[in-house]
Order: C-alpha cells, then structure tokens, then sequence
DNA sequence: CTGAAAGCGCTAACAA
DNA sequence: TTGTTAGCGCTTTCAG
C-alpha cells in the first residue's frame, strides 16, 4: 500500500508537501498541487487514518452504543445518527450492549480512542458514563439519564408524553390500567411511570401493582409478560407500554390469547416508531421526535468534541399523544375471557 | 491520558516491559508482570489501539456496510454479526449505505484502514467490490454476490427458495402473480426472480410483466407498488414479494386497500425475519437461517485476514418455505375490488 | 528475562 | 512556497 513518501518520490516533492495538499493547506503552489493530485489518484494512495489519528489524537471515530438493535427503536435512531455522522465527516463504531455490559464496549471504544461516545442505553446509575463524564470524555445520552453524570443529554418531555396517555386513558374510563415496565434501572422507564402514576392517582384512581410488568423494553419478555397478564382473573382494560416494541408485542400477545384490541383491552405505547401507524397496529401512543433527537445528539457531540470544557447541555424535545385504533372506552360488565377469535389480514 | 512509557517509569521498567505484559508476552518474570499490571490498574492506563495499529497494521475493525438499516432484516443480521465479531476480537465501523453509493463508504473504510469488509449491500458489477476483492483487501458479501469478483460468499439458496414459493403458489391454483422486485441491479433479486419465472414457466404459465414491480426492497415503495397493483382492473391474486420488509408492506398496503389477505390476495415474502411469525401477520415465507449466514460471514473474514491467500469460499445455505396465514387458494370468479373493510385487532 | 533503539505513516512546528 | 525534523504511542528485532 501506498504511502505518502511514495507520492512525494514520484512527485518530486517532499512528504511535508505531500501532507499539505492531503490537508488543503492554502500555502502550496497551485501547479504543485496538481502534480501531487495526479500521483495520488496515479497510484491509487490512500492516506492513513490511523497515524494520521496517532499524531493528531483525534480520531474522527464516535463509539454509539446501542441497548438491543432488535428493537426497532434503534434502527431508527441509527439511521438518523449514522447520517448526521457524515455530515460531520465522523464515522461510527458500533456496539449493540444486549450481551454484555455497556462498559465492556465502552473500554474497547476508549482503547480505540474514539473522540467521543453516544450512549443510548445506560443505567439511571451507570458507573462508566459517570466516570468518562467527569474525565472530560465528549459522551452524549439519548433517550436516557445518569444520576450525577455532567454530560449532555438528548430526551424527549417523559412527563408531559405519560401524563398525556394516563390521561386519555382515564378519559376513556379504564380503571384497570396495567403497565408494562422496561429496565427498572432506566431513567426513561423510571420518569415515565413515575409521572403516569401521577396522573393516574391525579384521575382519583391508583396503578394496581399486581398489573405492572417489567418487560425489558423487549419484545420476547413483553409477550411473555402480557400474555400473563391476560390471564389473571381480572385482567387489566387497558395497558400502558413504556415503548412501542413492547405494545407491538402487547398486541400480538392480546391477538394470540383471543382478547380484542381496542375492545377488550386499549394498548398505549411510547415513541411512535414507524411501525407503530402501518394498518397492521395503528397503535395509540406517545410520539418522541426521533429524527431530530438523533441528529441534536450527534451535533451537541461534535460541538462537545470541539469544546470539551463547555457547560454541558440538556435538550428536551416535546411528546405527543398520538391517538389511533389501539384505545377504546372499556367493555362494560365483561370481565371474563372474551371468546374472539384470533384475526387474520 | 496515561502512556506506556508512564506506566513504565511509575514500575521501574522499560516501556518494552510494559508492552510485554500487555500482549501477554510469556517472558517477562511473574513478579514484573504482577508489579507492571499493578501500576496499570493504578493509573487506569488504557491502551492506544491506534498507535498499536499504526505498528502492527492491524487495527481490529471491521467495516460492516447495510444497504438499508430500517430493513428489518438488517438488525436481524447485524445483531449476529455483531456477537460474532466480539468472538473474534473484532470491532465494527457501521456504515448505512442507504443515502450515498456504497463506494463512498467503502473509501473511508479503507482510509480507516479496517482488517476487512463485510457487504450486505453491492450491485451485481460494483467495481468497488471487484476491485478490493482484486487487491487481495479481505471482503465477504452476505446475501449477495457481485460479476466477477473472487471473493467469500455467503448467500441463501435463492434458486430452491423462490421455485417453493412458486411451486406453492401454482399448487393453490393462481393464475395472475405479480412481483415485487428488490433492486433490478442486486443479485438477490436477479437470482430469485429467475428461478422463480422460471418455476412458474415449468407449471404451464407465465408471470405477467405488467404485474412485476420494483419495490426496491424499501417498505414505503413496495407499499405504493402494491396500492397501484391493485388498483388495476384485473389485480393479481398471488404476490411474491422478494423480501419479508416489502411483504410487510404489501399486506398493509392490502388492509388500506381493503383488500383481504390471503382470501383476495395470497403474499409470500422471502427471508422469514422475526417479524414474519408475529400473529399480527402469519407471513407465508420463505425462511433463510440470517443468524447461520452472519455468524459464517463473520467466521469467513476472520480467516480470510488471517490467510489472504487462501482460495476464495462460496457458501450457501439452505432456504426453506414456510407456510403460514397469507396464502390461499384463490377466490373463484371475483375480479373486482372487494368490499372489505379494513381490519384492526 | 529485560532494555535500547528503530521505525509504523503521518502532522506540525521551524527553517530556509 | 517548500523542505527538514521531531515526535505521536506502540511493537519488535537485536543485544545483553
């Protein structure tokens, strides 16, 4: 492989000048430049990031840590980051923390000296974000929270979005109102039921803890746990899903055991994926912005990077309610297994 | 941040030393190691993989390009890519080859000087393909294969897959299929319509060209495809859709439609992505072990950055139809849109 | 078993 | 405007 003697030699110039018009170093002669152009395309060079990275200490590599790309929540999270990545001339280093703890990936991303780290799943009291955090390292949250880490933090309005689905919820007179939890040590599934239970005691009711579930923001234990959730005695009217992988799960899980959506039971999720309005689902539920919470993430990052001493930013993006066809007032007097049949398209 | 040559002065040994223990070196003195690895944790010394790539020109990163990361069928496989390159060590640097060619991407894969390419996006005659295949530079596509470029494969068995779904179809007695294509350029789709003309051929018919879409394998243009086929007069009674993301699509394309599934309109869809058994869609399809063929993927690279030279490896694996809830047998004499109504839960 | 020294391919002063 | 030089932090001979 070529390097950048190579181009020089050929050239006739030296490697310094090479390195100029690699970097566009206003000060080489125009015809210089050229000649050295046509050698590199010539020789097909291609300049190395890695002692490029090792002089500079800057790698123009971010760590994006990622909670389970399975759900479809990442996949469009990414999808965004990744582009504005781009536009900030920085490529991504993935790491999708389902099997391991997150700070496993966060050593080897340290290791490989990533310029900074987006975490979009991190423990209300995770010890590595805290830790990089106050080492100055560039580390933006998405979608999450750190107890006492100074980092800057992309998240949508948690209290206004569940107060609004309790609320809709209440309105349409559900008194059975079951929730199914993600990670229990997560800030947006704590900040989420916290403020749907507030709403809901607000309403003159109470969340009955025997119809709260921990379904690990997953769709495989959100199934599980919904399906049992179907089969206690007085099974809950409506359930609230602190994300949209678990109402779909909600959903398919309700289909499966013959209980009508939304007659027999109202689902309400959380983010509003895209999936979330195909005809299959048209869920009900909370609208995060997702594109834009991306694209800040991955801009308050780079601006983190430039200046790593800069006081550190919260963002919060607004929630909506989105109603569609997954809430309906409860069936009266019925509070018994309902003998619908599973549908079909 | 800490360097070895700190880490050596703080142990009283060379930075040699310090290099020894960290690559495990067997030389060095129990009593050393115990005191350098002391020191290490001490100082909380991370290892600069840049500097140790630079040296080695090794850098443990892998480029993992994806044509489309809100396909569904790509979480699935960059989940396993994923695991399996912790296996080896590996790193991944995720690029998303949705919005620019894939060529651009690969260049700056390149300049990250990465051990190897993973593809599971490249046209049939990407020069960017051949030509780093040419060069001995390890690649292996997934799920795709490119005119004249040796290097590892690893691909479903296309041919056997689409002549079941043919052949399934023909048994329920279609007459009028349609298609909806992926990219008219990618080998996916070029091998599994072949084969699946050719089966429909073989059963006396004929695929009707006014009836062939191209759907990009994007969900929201197969989803307009779909609309506009059923609109016309006489509508086909069967779809194959060369991917589960553009089936998904066509079956909720039916429901706005109001078009029943599988009782107007059978759908087969190929590569049985999770999603395919949810009871929200029982999609008929055509299964390919994703998690075997990333796992191999990965499996393949490593040896081949191991071994450049070793002969190049094609492997396949087996596709098999699965018959679930969105294929029938066509409804007699009923030409006409139906009057159904949408569905919901 | 340990240390000294020579780079890996580049950037960035500093000279000229 | 261009060249020379000194590293960046590590691995890896080669001596000892």
């Amino acid at each position: 492989l070529a390097t950048s003697w190579d181009i020089a030699r050929a050239a006739g110039v030296s490697q310094a000048t090479v390195s100029r018009v690699l970097n566009d170093d206003p000060r080489v002669a125009e015809p210089t430049r050229l000649r050295v152009l046509e050698v590199i395309t010539r020789l097909g060079y291609t300049p190395n990031a890695v002692a490029r990275g090792l002089v500079t200490s800057q790698t123009n590599l971010v760590g994006v840590v990622v909670a389970d790309i399975m759900n479809p929540f990442y996949p469009e999270l990414l999808e965004a980051i990744s582009a504005q990545l781009v536009q900030h001339g920085l490529r991504m280093v993935f790491s999708n923390a389902a099997r391991q703890p997150e700070e496993v990936y966060a050593r080897l991303l340290m290791e490989q000296r990533v310029d900074g780290i987006i975490f979009t799943a991190a423990h209300v009291k995770s010890n590595t974000v805290r830790t990089l955090a106050s080492q100055r390292f560039p580390v933006v949250l998405v979608n999450r929270s750190v107890d006492g880490a100074k980092c800057d933090l992309v998240v949508g309005d948690n209290a206004t979005g569940s107060k609004a689905a309790a609320d809709h919820l209440l309105e349409l007179g559900h008194k059975r109102i079951g929730v199914l939890l993600g990670y229990p040590e997560s800030s947006t599934s704590r900040d989420r039921m916290a403020a749907f239970s507030k709403a809901i005691e607000d309403g003159g009711l109470e969340v009955d803890q025997s119809l709260v579930r921990v379904g690990q923001y997953d769709y495989e234990e959100a199934y599980r746990q919904t399906r049992q959730l179907l089969d206690i005695a007085r099974r809950p009217t409506a359930l609230f899903c602190l994300n949209d992988a678990m109402a779909l799960a909600a959903l398919n899980a309700a289909r499966a055991a013959g209980v009508a959506v939304p007659d027999d039971l109202s689902i309400v999720g959380f983010d509003d994926i895209r999936m979330a309005a195909w005809e299959a689902f048209q869920l009900t539920t909370v609208r995060q912005p997702l594109t834009e919470m991306a694209r800040a993430s991955v801009d308050l990052l780079a601006e983190r990077i430039a200046s790593p001493d800069k006081a550190v930013r919260k963002m919060v993006f607004p929630s909506l309610l989105i109603r569609r066809q997954t809430t309906a007032r409860p069936r009266r007097r019925n509070s018994g297994r309902s003998v619908a049949q599973p549908r079909r398209f």
